[in-house]
DNA sequence: AGCCACACGC
DNA sequence: GACGTACGTGTGGCTG
């Protein structure tokens, strides 16, 4: 055994590589070299150890391995892990090519007979804190947290194969609530299916805690079960509490195996790139190997001192076009489509380096060299040349995540002009619009990227101008991607403390719901569970049901609604829904998401509808809940930043209908628009005939309202009737009122229709379109889902150009005025500003006049303002209003 | 992991 | 007589 080093000197690597090879294997597709293979767990598992070698830079690492059947384990409990299905061949071959890696790496295997890793790492980590160095364990389960201590901090891999949680003692309470050495008592008593434990039989994470917490440890609770509280889980405990005892001590590492840590053998030193070459090339390892420094070249892109470009040849891969004269071509690469970007394919064409078909160059991404990027743009935006990217908002999100803000503006984006080409698709892969528009595949090289923006953006181009889709392109699309990427960056405040406050609230009302609806049910089941939600309302309680599902019975609140009036339980599920959804979704989700500064930065996605719509997601910050009071409650966590600022809020009223209006050139409703009436009511007087002067009621009201929505949405009088729960026929006459008073809105309707049968898409006021395959469908219900969706997506979209429009004029005059006033939202008809109480008056002035005037139609458009410290607290104001 | 039911927004 | 309101995202349960 060799020698310590000095206490405190070292950090002692431990890798728990069966687990960790394991979860790269199922975390990526199969992947194989030329040869057929198999090396995607090898590759991930050598992207993990690059990555956490690099973030945690141990000074010794030790790789330990199972070996043999676990005797202890299989002692205690015969059970275990029987239920786990033999290794994939072409996982097991894997292992071979991992012990290779792990011999260029000069890291240490250590595996002991009869013992899982599991053991192994604890002792070895025993060994190490008795030597006072600090510990850190990579493994793919949880099952080690219990040798987590001040000393000794696990890693465990989620989703993907590079993103790590850390868990030091405070964040093991964090998440458990639970010190670490209660976990095995914690998974004796949940049970553990990938071990094959049972643990007690409808004891989850939450129970599982409480009773820990309510008795002090599992031991405790098996001499006491009263300790459990209500008589249900005491019943429990005592029927299964034997097992749970024994699922707790197979649980429980070993710390006292023969072994002791290898110090000098354990020392890492960092294979040499000529010592990863040839394991790279033989495993065929590109990105890796791309990632690899090279010997100087002496075609030098730019200004590169520590960061040389890889330089790639490749075959060309599409028909040639005449290359045009784009100076810098920018895409990030990206193993999969949603993976994380790992390098910057950039390619120059006259700042010194020649870009010939067949070449190009790529970075790595995390060793980018900042002063060579931000030259690089620095001199494009002096040259007044050209950039040609695919994804500018991502590759300006990555660069801004180190600190680099290019003040320059993409000529062309070949994810935009692809998608606007086909909006059926999102193109977020690079690749896609490769192999849809060259008919080429995408070469895995890195540095190919570059090469397939320089072959798309003009061949796209062409095909916009044919569809007339060029200014749509560059006045909208192409400006609104730098528009989102600014708002992103800047995210939304957060206030954490009025998410805390709902929390405790949430939190009771979800424990007293529960308990009143066991009690209701005669027992506790899954109220999450539409399956045994259905089995104990319409089974065990004999309810009238509402129909089934696929999948079982109809849980679904046009099911449950009317059932509430007369059954207590019913109203409690729904109540609990409401409840556990706001828990769910936003109070026990938002903080999480939080960024460094405090703020929630959503991410916007500008090609992933099929009308032009915007969505947003982590968080989808677009369906915050406004409707009932205690999800409105949420919006009071969305606060302005800072004591100066207030949230201004603008939305456009009605703007579908208006759209609906001038599309159709109904002259009733243009009028009515242009006088400034409610729409709903004048509407409803159309319908059931009443005269200018006459009042509509407020039932007539709600019912214009449903058919002005049904005609949106291509309503059928059949949905009519379902919707205001009337017959079909009394639906009819309504629809029929309405087209005899607003004729022209059914001649457009079968206008638009006729050209979408003939042409085979339907299009916007700025030419958007979207194709259809089955307008002239024979089956009747594909041809009508289609015309519902192709009368919706003019109006839809129209109002989508209206407003992105709008944004890009606004955050042209914002932008200057800098954090007097930033556009931080869109949710589809409204913008949500920062803007400082000063500045207000004038901000909202301006907001207001460029969201009226972006396009100019054949009705007013008209845009309301709000503003407040919150979300929630917004109040109407006109400009000249005192806020608050 | 992928599908489904459900629920939130416009 | 069919079929039966557009567009999204996120969650949890269940399944294979």
């Amino acid at each position: 055994m060799s020698e310590a080093p000095a206490p405190g000197s070292a950090v002692l690597m431990l890798l728990d590589t069966y687990g960790l090879v394991y979860r790269a294997f199922f975390a990526l597709p199969v992947l194989t070299t030329t040869r057929g293979e198999p090396i995607n767990a090898a590759y991930g598992f050598t992207q993990m150890l690059t990555k956490i070698i690099a973030d945690e830079k141990p000074t010794h690492v030790i790789a330990c391995f199972d070996k043999g059947k676990p005797a202890a384990r299989v002692a205690l409990y015969a059970q275990y892990k029987a239920q786990r299905e033999a290794m994939p061949d072409e996982l097991r071959s894997q292992f071979a090519l991992v012990r290779r890696i792990l011999e260029v790496y000069r890291i240490p295997a250590i595996e002991i007979e009869g013992e899982e890793a599991d053991d192994v790492i604890a002792t070895l980590a025993l060994r190490a804190e008795e030597a006072q160095q600090r510990v850190d364990v990579v493994t793919g389960d949880l099952d080690l947290l219990q040798i987590v201590d001040e000393r000794t901090t696990v890693l465990v891999t989620r989703r993907g194969i590079t993103d790590l949680g850390r868990y030091d003692p405070a964040a093991v309470r964090e998440r458990f609530d639970l010190e670490p050495s209660q976990l095995p008592d914690y998974r004796g008593l949940k049970g553990d299916p990938s071990d094959n434990l049972p643990g007690i039989p409808g004891v989850g994470e939450k129970t599982a805690i409480k009773l820990i917490k309510a008795a002090g440890s599992l031991d405790a609770l098996l001499a006491d079960p009263t300790l459990a509280g209500s008589p249900k889980l005491q019943a429990l405990v005592r029927e299964h509490g034997a097992v749970a005892k024994v699922c707790r001590d197979v649980s429980v590492v070993s710390r006292n195996l023969p072994v002791d840590v290898p110090w000098e053998e354990a020392r890492y030193t960092p294979p040499s790139p000529a010592e990863l070459y040839p394991l790279y090339r033989d495993l065929e390892f590109k990105t890796l190997l791309a990632r690899l420094p090279v010997e100087k070249n002496d075609e030098t892109l730019f200004a590169l001192d520590d960061v040389e470009p890889v330089r790639g040849t490749y075959r060309s891969f599409a028909a040639a076009v005449d290359p045009p004269e784009f100076v810098l071509l920018a895409s990030l690469v990206r193993e999969a489509a949603a993976a994380p970007a790992v390098g910057l394919a950039l390619s120059a064409d006259q700042l010194g380096v020649s870009t010939t078909a067949g070449e190009g160059f790529s970075f790595p991404l995390g060793a980018l060299a900042e002063t060579a990027v931000a030259e690089a743009f620095a001199a494009l935006t002096a040259s007044g040349e050209r950039l040609a990217v695919h994804d500018w908002k991502s590759i300006r999100a990555a660069l801004r995540a180190r600190n680099l803000e290019p003040d320059v503006e993409p000529v062309d984006d070949v994810m935009l002009s692809a998608n606007l080409l086909n909006p059926a698709r999102a193109y977020a892969a690079l690749g896609d619009a490769v192999s849809e528009y060259l008919e080429a595949r995408l070469p895995a090289e890195p540095a190919a990227y570059a090469d397939a923006v320089l072959r798309l953006a003009p061949t796209l181009r062409e095909r916009l101008a044919l569809r007339e889709q060029t200014k749509l392109y560059e006045d909208v699309e192409l400006p609104l991607a730098t528009v989102l990427a600014r708002m992103e960056a800047r995210g939304i405040a957060v206030d954490p403390a009025a998410l805390n406050e709902l929390s405790v609230e949430v939190d009771a009302a979800v424990s007293r719901l529960q308990e009143e609806i066991y009690a209701a049910a005669d027992g506790p089941f899954n109220i999450g569970s539409p399956q045994q939600l259905g089995a104990v309302l319409f089974e065990r309680l004999q309810l009238p049901n509402g129909g089934r599902t696929k999948t079982g019975w109809a849980t679904g609140i046009e099911v449950l609604q009317p059932l509430a009036r007369e059954h207590e339980i019913v109203a409690k599920v729904l109540e609990y829904r409401e409840v556990a959804k706001l828990k769910n979704t936003y109070i026990d989700v938002l903080p999480k998401l939080l960024g460094a500064d405090g703020r929630l930065h959503t991410v916007f996605n500008q090609t992933s509808t099929a009308t032009g719509r915007l969505s947003s997601t982590n968080p989808n910050l677009q369906n915050v809940p406004v409707r009932t009071e205690l999800g409105r409650r949420i919006r009071r966590a969305f606060v302005a930043g800072g004591e100066r600022r207030v949230l201004l809020a603008a939305d456009y009223s009605q703007i579908e209908l208006r759209i609906m209006a001038h599309l159709s050139g109904d002259e009733a409703m243009r009028a009515a628009f242009r006088r400034g009436d409610d729409i709903h009511d004048v509407t409803a007087r159309g319908i059931f005939g009443l005269a200018d002067a006459e009042q509509a009621t407020a039932n007539q009201r709600r019912i214009a309202k449903s058919v002005n929505f049904g005609l949106l949405y291509g309503m059928s009088d059949f949905g009519l009737a379902q919707r205001l729960e009337i017959e079909r026929i009394e639906a009819r006459a309504m629809t029929d009122a309405y087209f005899a008073r607003f004729p022209s809105v059914r001649a457009w309707i079968e206008r638009n229709l006729e050209f979408g049968r003939e042409h085979g898409y339907v299009e916007t006021i700025l030419g958007r379109r979207r194709y259809f395959s089955d307008l002239r469908a024979r089956n009747y219900g594909l041809r009508s889902a289609a015309e519902r969706e192709a009368t919706n997506a003019p109006m839809q979209g129209s109002a989508a150009d209206l407003m992105k429009l709008a944004m890009v004029r606004i955050e042209r005059a914002l932008h200057p005025r800098g954090p007097e006033a930033r556009m931080l939202l869109q949710i589809h008809d409204e913008l949500i500003f920062e803007v400082e109480r000063d500045a207000l008056d004038d901000v909202a002035a301006l907001v207001k006049r460029e969201m009226e005037r972006a396009l100019e139609l054949s009705v007013p458009i008209e845009a309301t303002l709000k503003a407040g410290r919150t979300w929630y607290d917004v109040e109407s104001f006109e400009v000249g209003d005192e806020v608050e």
